[in-house]
DNA sequence: AACATAATTTTTGTATGCAATTTACCTTTA
DNA sequence: TAAAGGTAAATTGCATACAAAAATTATGTT
């Protein structure tokens, strides 16, 4: 199932191709994906609007950066939203749900084990993707989805540094921990790690970037020597 | 300042113009607007990725429309993030801030007082983007933004159905009480407020739905007789 | 008259070309 | 060497054209 240009164009940037700041040149990917550039363009409208690129009037559009202001607001707006599909995952869930998140807990611990970046990665998506729906409500699903993607570009890379392998255990630990809670019914305690969790990620978002001085926010170098 | 495509084409469906399930016919865009299709199918996309509008491949796209269960969760999930923003306003709200809202009640007042559905229609954007500013979260604002967007056609069409009249008081009546708990700095308060307001409003719009039949989902008549 | 099928029109998807603007590069000057 | 200016190249915005698919109308059969 082939995706869609749209998609495919998403991954360059949700797989790390193009960071923060990089330029979307029209022509370019029109080439490589073996297009005209009006497909590329519409393409990069609909990125444009779901706010994971930028694009600026007469200029190239640019994959969305956010300075560590925005940044921690982002993550603050998504810990709330998170905290609630998470509350009331724990109140709606069904049965094979609860099947599913034990089975995603059991596999995240060995992923976690083998030290697994990559595959840590996908079950971090696994994890909240499952809470989104069980919250049984599109439109929080809707809302959930489309902050996690804005921030993707910084979250997807702490995943790919080896420094990260470290703290790997800290996350599935704390998706453990809300698991749990969503498994016995404890809507508050649910939302309440959650937010926790995401205020953690955050904060090491912020430590590995300053350490590795690839901050958000900090200008490209776009030639300049 | 001359709006852009985009903002023309979203304000033919939030001023009605454009009801859920009319097709966007490209060609008849174009010529109204005087361009071309090609500008008409890239603001398309955008409203597209903005919800707004549904984009089906290869068939016109149609403005979005909910059925009951879609618009319950949207106002479920617009509560919520709305109540996020009224309890974070409340907490950081500045002095220029708090005699806007001061003022802007006042002017509300004024409006129901005279029945002016389109005053309060406005009214009624500049109340919650008032609060939205006043959480001081660029993230959140853009959420509860993208959320209200989608519903709009539906609340709007509430503000300009006639029978409202007699309505008109309990929206500035609640508004007014979420303004008086924000001004004392009452979070808890103010968001449990706002929940209820908006949960008022999707009663209401069931409710005038229902009345009119012009309910959300209804087949639309396409030349059919 | 009802239904199925074929012809016709409408509408979308994409490629291409050109004008307008921005960006990059190179020269000149302090 | 650094700044400034001007020219050339690259890039975006938009119009137009045409093929493919969908919607509509017309036609024929039972």
């Amino acid at each position: 199932m082939p995706h869609t240009l749209r998609q495919q164009l998403a991954d360059l940037v949700l797989l790390g191709e193009l960071k923060p700041g990089d330029r979307l040149d029209e022509h370019k990917l029109a080439e490589r994906f073996g297009v005209s550039r009006t497909p590329i363009r519409e393409a990069i409208r609909q990125l444009g609007a779901s706010g994971l690129i930028e694009i600026r009037p007469r200029r190239s559009a640019v994959v969305r950066s956010f300075d560590r202001t925005e940044l921690s607001e982002a993550f603050e707006a998504m810990g709330e939203i998170e905290a609630l599909c998470a509350a009331r995952a724990a109140v709606r869930f069904n049965e094979s749900e609860r099947l599913r998140l034990r089975a995603l807990i059991a596999t995240s611990e060995d992923i976690t084990a083998r030290k697994d970046r990559s595959a840590a990665l996908e079950m971090d998506f696994e994890f909240h993707g499952l809470l989104h729906d069980g919250a049984r409500n599109w439109m929080l699903k809707t809302v959930a989805e489309e902050t996690r993607l804005k921030i993707t570009p910084y979250s997807a890379a702490l995943f790919t540094m080896e420094s990260y392998d470290a703290d790997l255990g800290r996350p599935h630990n704390q998706h453990a921990e809300i698991a749990e809670a969503v498994l016995v019914g404890d809507g508050d305690r649910a939302g309440a790690l959650m937010r926790e969790h995401i205020a953690q990620a955050l904060i090491s978002l912020q430590t590995f970037f300053e350490e590795t001085a690839a901050q958000p926010d900090a200008p490209k170098a776009k030639g300049r020597t």
